[in-house]
DNA sequence: TTGTAATTTCAGTAATTACTGAAATAACTG
DNA sequence: CAGTTATTTCAGTAATTACTGAAATTACAA
């Protein structure tokens, strides 16, 4: 391996958590080296910076944008392909989200609602069923949320993280002051 | 495995699950075998149901005690242990994030901020601490908000879900409401 | 104590996954 | 077209991870 100390170890460490992931070192190194790299690296850069075979490269690469975590670019006058993540961090965040969701969640779900339809044959898979259906019901809310704040663009997200559990006081303002206006209407009418 | 066919399709999912996160394929079935059973098992039970050995059983209830994904109950006048899951799926939820904050979000926060104290020696370094800077601004505002919003009870948390996007849109109200409170105070100054 | 049941540990092996080098393919150039 | 460069594929191998059975340990009972 072949990079500024500073880089190196953030390389070493996303290849570790790649691991913990599904993704495998290779991978997750080279996400990083492309995230911190000033202009988009061709593939024999790659080899060179991480120490490994080309074909090794090839295959990483491909999985990297089967993720869609990566773009390809061209140089003019330049065969190569050059890769890149995009600038946009909340970007990569979404489409980290997106694929996740895609890949994990989606299928579970689908799962689920397949045994879900099936008649019960005995206790235990009525059992069993109540459990799913309870395990569906929580994922369900949870990717309906999803989808909503998904839409919302960079700075509305940020301003709804940045509440956090605030909203909650907020809501309670919002109910008092609704409440408050249907009682002074009815006691206008009355 | 000898398990009811519905039981048996959830487990063998949870199974698959487990290779794309980084548990394996074992530790993911019996996982599944123990949030559907309708009471705990013990470890022979798992051995029966999963046709795994003995030892293999143990070595995963001890990965999953790690994850805090699983009880240990005694019955009386039995020396065994006895395995569930919590019966909440909410309470699951929590557990979940927060190991997983724990395992993955917070070394990383911890490398980048070591990385980020460093004095970058090129230019290379320092556009990469630049990069880095951004994932760690992002990370910390997650985690922000993830701090704050697992402080809330269940139902207040499924509100806030159930409210997603809208919360934005409330928000606005609010500040017209504000707004409006200003203006017509300063009208009736002026 | 000694015996027995429950559980854990761990060396060895099986299974899986990651990686390489060589060959094939694709994409271009003159 | 032949020649060159870039990229991909893939069989074989290396490395890693998962799993087992046997032995060790722990916890209790007689």
């Amino acid at each position: 391996m072949n990079l500024p100390p500073l880089v190196q170890s953030f390389v070493l460490h996303f290849g570790e958590m790649g691991s913990r992931w599904g993704i495998n070192r290779t991978v997750g190194q080279i996400y990083a080296l492309l995230y911190v790299s000033p202009e988009p690296l061709n593939a024999d850069q790659i080899v060179e910076a991480l120490g490994i075979s080309r074909s090794n490269v090839s295959m990483s690469l491909r999985e990297l944008q089967a993720w869609n975590l990566v773009l390809l670019k061209h140089l003019p006058d330049d065969r190569r392909d050059f890769f890149t993540t995009p600038d946009d961090v909340w970007q990569i965040l979404r489409t980290l989200a997106e694929e996740r969701k895609k890949r994990e969640v989606d299928p579970t779900l689908s799962v689920l609602r397949e045994i879900l339809m099936q008649q019960p044959a005995s206790d235990a898979e009525r059992h069993a069923q109540a459990r799913m259906s309870e395990m569906h019901g929580l994922i369900e809310r949870l990717t309906t949320w999803y989808e909503d704040v998904k839409q919302l663009e960079t700075d509305r997200l940020a301003t709804l993280l940045t509440l956090g559990a605030k909203v909650t006081k907020l809501l309670e303002a919002k109910d008092k002051i609704v409440s408050l206006g249907r009682s002074k209407r009815s006691t206008e009418k009355g």
